[in-house]
DNA sequence: CTGTTAGCGCATTCAA
DNA sequence: TTGAATGCGCTAACAG
């Protein structure tokens, strides 16, 4: 039997008909030549080669060499048929511009790596049949993660969870299929209330509520806010995210046709945009009119008064959604609540804080992400930095309170970033 | 044999001793049990699956029938086995913050989603072994793309390169590895020229010449503006990439250790950085200091006076690693020389061009990208747009004079990025 | 047009 | 400690 497949690789050196791209496919050495050039059996090789133990020094040795001696490399396919899983999580994300993305799939792929686990990443802009390419996706990785839910229709969502454990990063919950988030509406509500609490009254909330579910959150924290004080919200000035849109609203209070003192908006450069253009017009922020975002960007840090925003865990969202996915690949139980990560209120000047520069601000600290609860057997979390433990403790939806940062215009940008870097 | 398959399937729902965990990875259906219940064979499963066109149309709706009621989903590396290729990219990079690694991604992804590719990322950042980890990627992909001779040791590189193309992006050329990558020393050139043309005399090169192969070509672009007017240049303030570096340098300014009436920074985030300090100390950018970038982040366009820099084609950067790869591994031979691809200079106030707002300027077009040769049999390239030819011709690694764009601060920044977006 | 038959390269019993 | 045998799910000749 062996001897008959060594025969056949001996011969398809090049075989006929087959063109070049399949050699570089995969040349040809397999555990089969290196266990005849070792002169042992393709079992043996496979333990050596897996590090089993069981096998003698100067056998392995002799394996070892021959590996070296033939260059051999697994292929990856014929393990994973055999096994019968891949070591690769998928991640479906809309797109990549700025750093929300970048971030997340950043944390993804490291705390994937650690768990020894591939990343297969899939951008859906642009792609013409997401479904489609979604289930081409599942054919190649063990779970996926998907950002958002309209980056993935629902109906495809619901049909591959039926096969791969599959996780929503800060999407709509839909039923039985695992999500992970970002707090919002308390952040949102927070963030209000200390604008509110520089005496504006009238706020507007700028970016569709309907658009995603992290916006509608958050326009409801901004509700929120104005109700506790007996304020009656306005109706939110409906933008969707399009690059621009800044423009078109500033243009509108320019114009008059919106009058407000304070702008609640849905994300950072939609508010870096719309208070670049009010000051060319020679309006003041926050004198005139406040600003605030949402993301902390880098340029909110660097524009002039600084933008007063929220901070998202983002990178620890990614950590999160890939080590709960290998965590249900290895059986553990779908978790049914949300887990959502606290966020940070970065208070700058935008918001109409005075921006006169204060004792150095202390480095920011990453509050309260905890790690997920660890079922028996499964691999060890992250490193310190952050509180842990896997028990699954009171608040497990509400994490804690924001966290509040003043932070003044540039001075030492960096500091804020301290954590950020490993 | 069929039906002793069957009959494996049947009883191996759920074999003892295997974990709910395998479950996960591969639920029960595949060519067998569909094809049992549509009453075919195999063969016919596999033809209708591939849409071969072979099979009768009744016999290729049981089958699908059969399919969906089995909710029967391929098993990517059954499939991989047996054609033996893997139908995915490996795409290693340093990391991922700020633009420039995002648009190279979308780029790569996007062209490899078309040519039917699936993209598996590794990030080194972090990563303790990096040659394993690639290793361990190259199992699992046809071919891999590296950021930088820095991601990936150049042994690495060189005992991969055997087995699959590999492609540098933006690194070192290495002997016998194809490479991409954006003009860097021309543009340089023009845009010291460009700073020299408004007087300045004291210019200072701020990044480390020796730190990336891009920045010493830049250095190599500064260094050949002052000669071929009769200058000296000075000598470059070597700083690392580091965050903060921004601060220190302009430390060094304040303090009178460094004179000069201009900064040419090796990219935007140190430039902005230094020159929001120097404006914190009071200092007046153009005026006392012109400070220029490169990469074209957004906060350059944000901040006052706008930045001058230096845009990159990241995402074609992107896409034609990602169709290169495509090509090598279906038979097209490596290409010694490196493709580059032209920039282009978009002015802005910081260099010391006066701001005032002219005529609206002209939507920024995608210079001269141009796609790389097709060899006969490979798929179609990008639009026109741009020149084309693989010839060692006379500039070749000088594409075509670096564009200039005058661009003034905000007003509507959006323009800038229209051709950024699909 | 459809079925049979071999592998693809590796992991994994089961014996020896 | 080692080898032989079997199967993972699918594609691809080769017959019929």
């Amino acid at each position: 039997m062996a001897t008959a497949r060594k025969q056949a690789q001996a011969g398809a050196t090049t075989p006929p008909g087959v063109s070049v791209a399949h050699a570089a496919a995969h040349n040809g050495a397999t555990i089969y030549s290196v266990a005849e050039r070792a002169g042992v059996s393709i079992a043996t090789v496979s333990r050596v080669l897996q590090g089993a133990g069981t096998v003698s020094a100067k056998t392995t040795q002799k394996v070892l060499d021959a590996v070296d001696q033939l260059d051999y490399v697994p292929l990856g396919a014929a393990r994973s048929l055999a096994v019968r899983h891949h070591e690769a999580h998928g991640l479906v994300l809309p797109e990549l511009s700025g750093p929300y993305y970048s971030e997340l799939l950043m944390g993804f792929e490291s705390r994937a790596a650690e768990l020894g686990q591939s990343v297969t990443l899939m951008l859906t802009e642009g792609k013409a049949d997401i479904a489609r390419s979604v289930r081409q996706l599942a054919t190649h990785v063990d779970a996926i993660a998907v950002l958002g839910s309209a980056a993935m229709p629902p109906a495809v969502a619901k049909a591959l969870h039926g096969k791969k454990p599959v996780i929503i990063i800060a999407g709509a919950p839909q039923d039985g299929i695992e999500s992970v988030g970002a707090e919002n509406a308390h952040s949102a509500q927070k963030l209000t209330e200390h604008v509110l609490g520089h005496g504006r009254r009238h706020l507007l909330f700028v970016g569709d509520p309907d658009g995603a579910p992290d916006i509608s959150d958050r326009h409801a924290g901004f509700v929120a806010a104005h109700r506790a004080q007996g304020l009656e919200p306005a109706e939110p000035v409906r933008v969707p995210f399009r690059e621009g849109e800044g423009e078109a609203v500033a243009e509108r209070i320019l114009a008059g046709e919106i009058t407000a003192d304070a702008l609640v908006c849905a994300n950072d450069e939609l508010a870096l945009s719309i208070m670049s253009h009010l000051q060319d017009a020679g309006r003041d922020v926050p004198g005139d009119i406040a600003v605030v975002g949402w993301d902390d960007v880098m340029t909110s840090r660097y524009v002039r008064p600084g933008m007063t925003t929220v901070r998202q865990p983002v990178r620890e969202l990614g950590a999160l959604a890939a080590e709960r996915l290998h965590q249900r690949v290895h059986g553990a139980e779908l978790l049914a609540a949300p887990r959502v990560l606290p966020t940070q209120v970065i208070i700058r000047g935008s918001c109409g804080c005075d921006a006169r520069p204060s004792t150095p601000h202390p480095p920011a600290r990453p509050d309260g992400i905890r790690p997920p609860p660890v079922p028996p057997g499964a691999p060890d979390l992250r490193p310190p930095t952050n509180s842990n433990s896997p028990t699954n403790s009171t608040n497990s939806n509400t994490p804690e309170a924001p966290s509040y940062h003043h932070l003044h215009p540039p001075k030492s940008p960096a500091r804020l970033e301290e954590h950020t870097r490993k």
